[in-house]
RNA sequence: GCGCCUGUAGCUCAGCCGGAUAGAGCAACGGCCUUCUAAGCCGUAGGUCAGGGGUUCGAAUCCCUUCAGGCGUGCCA
């Protein structure tokens, strides 16, 4: 409709143009709006205040001008009204509204998505977590943001990989094996044979006691059996890497969420990826030799200082295989990418991409892009959480997904934009009331599923689109709420292209909020079948649509509660 | 010190590629169930958009600056 209406609006002033009544040689970007005030109608433009200047004339001048052709169009407007200093108002008809409720129902499951990514590959990494212990909740919300958002790319065209990097050969998985062997010989982290920076946690001594029973575990298309033996290091790094990938796993399992490829560290040593990109590097010029290590410029590229790839100990620091790791996403052909990750890797980002344009290799200066998340605070009973007794120092995702279920923690992750910090009450996602926001919008769908229930019982049989009289809706609650389904396909775009899931649940909760509103003030179904029909068959679109929103936030649509 | 993010109602937050009278949820107060789920609805009240400058017809939104909080700033990842 928002299209519609452009179009409709450059076109007048297009004809305008040749009739010679406007004189302007530039066209302004047309932006139509969608008035706070009803009074102002359905969308409104301020593009006679942005040509005023150039036409010499009075903004509302320019607005007649532009209205008067607009009128003749006429079509789906009622009125098109001069208001305020120069906007141009729209109030559309209710019969061009009510057609949106046909193409919902023409489109059930499809609703909302689009085909403009076209089918071209994008790539979303995310979650990305070492395999040194469970998904903390800033996984969580990195793993329920990289997910929402291959789902809206999804539903806006795009093929999507989703994608799973991880570390599982450095010294922090030294560290880990280390650790697990402490705890096989039966060290706790208060003896002073405990390993410098071991990890602590729990989950090791269930690892230890696995691993010293010999289990085997299958992970990321593996299997890894336990050899037993507390003084094979390599066996214990081997197995405990597996060990706590499933686990991973799990979580991500019980999350709702999968990935497409699981990229490790390892195979870009193996397949001399790493020395390959060092390589490059020097012979492009932009690395050099000091105190031992061999460094990049990067400075060249925007960083504010350069950075060691080498070490005087021989090995290399994480950037290098990083810069490896992209340099094989690009050459596997991902010309788009967006990596998703917690706001305290800030700093890889300038480096990665420096990396990348050292190489000169023809990459976008913006490749790849990043969302990035700030941190993520538990509260509960008005304090913050800060341990598991899992994981020790932090709080797990499994934790939050056994206490507050999928759906919830889910909503709950989503529900601020990535950009801002996110306090995760679990009394309030606990809570199966009015206060919980997720319960609101899933109770709006089994509000419907149960009136449809009600009408199964008493015979009625709910009309095609075809037989609908929708000319019978045309109460005030009837009319926002077909407004309101039809700005959909605006939301979900409008959310794919800036990485915003959070523009979803707002969406939601103003949709189940309409719906509530309707329910309140008009009975469904009465004695009057047409307008029972009607009613019923706009109720379809809504809950069509509270499915399709749910559905790319990855949380359930209960037909009952 | 420098870089990034944030600062909007009592609380949690939308709005931020400039638009009309700044919004929602919760909390507070007052109403609505013999009727399809009250896990709901309606109403009232609540604001120096952190402070100060600037740009413009117009600024919560853009620019500069000050203050406050978070994160980062490794030959760690």
């Amino acid at each position: 409709m928002k299209v519609y209406i452009k179009a409709v609006i450059a076109d007048a002033i297009k004809t305008c143009r040749s009739a010679g009544t406007l004189t302007s040689a530039e066209l302004p970007a047309i932006v139509v709006g969608r008035p706070t005030h009803p009074e102002h109608g359905d969308f409104s433009c301020n593009v006679a205040m942005q040509m005023a200047k150039g036409e010499r004339k009075a903004p509302r001048a320019v607005a007649e001008i532009l209205v008067e052709r607009l009128r003749e169009l006429a079509g789906i407007f009622d009125r098109v009204e001069i208001a305020g200093p120069g906007f141009i108002n729209f109030f559309v008809t209710d019969a061009a509204w009510r057609l949106t409720l046909s193409d919902i129902d023409a489109a059930g499951a499809d609703y909302g998505s689009s085909r403009s990514g076209a089918g071209k590959k994008v790539q979303v990494e995310f979650v990305s977590a070492n395999p040194t212990g469970p998904l903390h909740v800033g996984h969580g919300r990195g793993a329920a943001l990289g997910d929402t958002i291959s789902r809206l790319l999804a539903a806006t065209g795009w093929d999507v990989t989703r994608e799973f990097y991880y570390n599982d050969a450095g010294a922090q998985i030294s560290n880990l094996a280390l650790s697990v062997q402490a705890r096989c010989l039966g060290l706790e982290p208060d003896d002073p044979r405990w390993p410098a920076d071991g990890y602590q946690g729990e989950y090791i001594r269930d690892l230890a006691a696995a691993y010293l029973a010999g289990e085997s575990v299958a992970s990321d298309g593996r299997q890894v059996t336990a050899s037993g033996d507390p003084n094979d290091l390599e066996a214990i790094r081997r197995f405990a890497v597996a060990y706590l990938r499933r686990e991973q796993d799990q979580d991500l399992l019980a999350f709702g969420v999968h990935f497409d490829v699981y990229y490790l560290e390892s195979s870009l040593y193996e397949e001399g990826r790493v020395a390959e990109v060092i390589r490059r590097l020097v012979d492009s010029g932009h690395a050099y030799e000091q105190d031992g290590a061999l460094w990049l410029r990067t400075t060249a590229f925007g960083d504010d200082k350069d950075r060691v790839m080498r070490k005087s100990d021989g090995s290399y620091t994480y950037f290098v295989p990083d810069i490896a790791y992209h340099l094989a996403k690009w050459e596997r052909g991902f010309t788009r990418v967006i990596n998703e990750q917690g706001a305290d890797h800030h700093s890889t980002v300038t480096r990665v991409r420096a990396g990348l344009q050292a190489l000169d290799q023809g990459i976008p200066q913006g490749w790849p892009e990043y969302v990035l998340h700030q941190m993520v605070t538990v509260m509960r009973g008005g304090e913050e959480v800060k341990i598991s007794k899992r994981a020790g120092s932090y709080v797990t995702l499994r934790d939050l997904i056994d206490e507050v279920g999928r759906d919830a923690t889910r909503y709950f992750f989503v529900m601020r934009k990535p950009d801002s910090q996110l306090v995760f009450d679990i009394d309030l996602a606990k809570e199966q009331t009015l206060e919980n926001p997720v319960y609101y919008v899933q109770y709006a769908h089994a509000r419907i599923c149960s009136i449809f229930e009600n009408a199964a019982q008493q015979g009625i049989v709910p009309p095609e689109a075809k037989e609908a009289a929708l000319a019978r809706l045309e109460t005030p609650e009837e009319m926002a709420l077909i407004k309101e389904l039809a700005i959909f396909p605006e939301v979900v775009e409008g959310s794919a292209l800036s990485f915003e899931p959070h523009r979803l649940t707002y969406y939601l909760q103003e949709l189940a909020g309409q719906f509530h509103s309707f329910y309140n003030k008009n009975r469904v179904i009465t004695d009057d079948s047409e307008l029972t029909g009607a009613r019923l068959f706009l109720l379809k679109c809504v809950a069509i649509t509270l499915k399709n929103a749910l559905a790319i936030l990855g949380v359930s649509a209960p037909e009952k509660m």
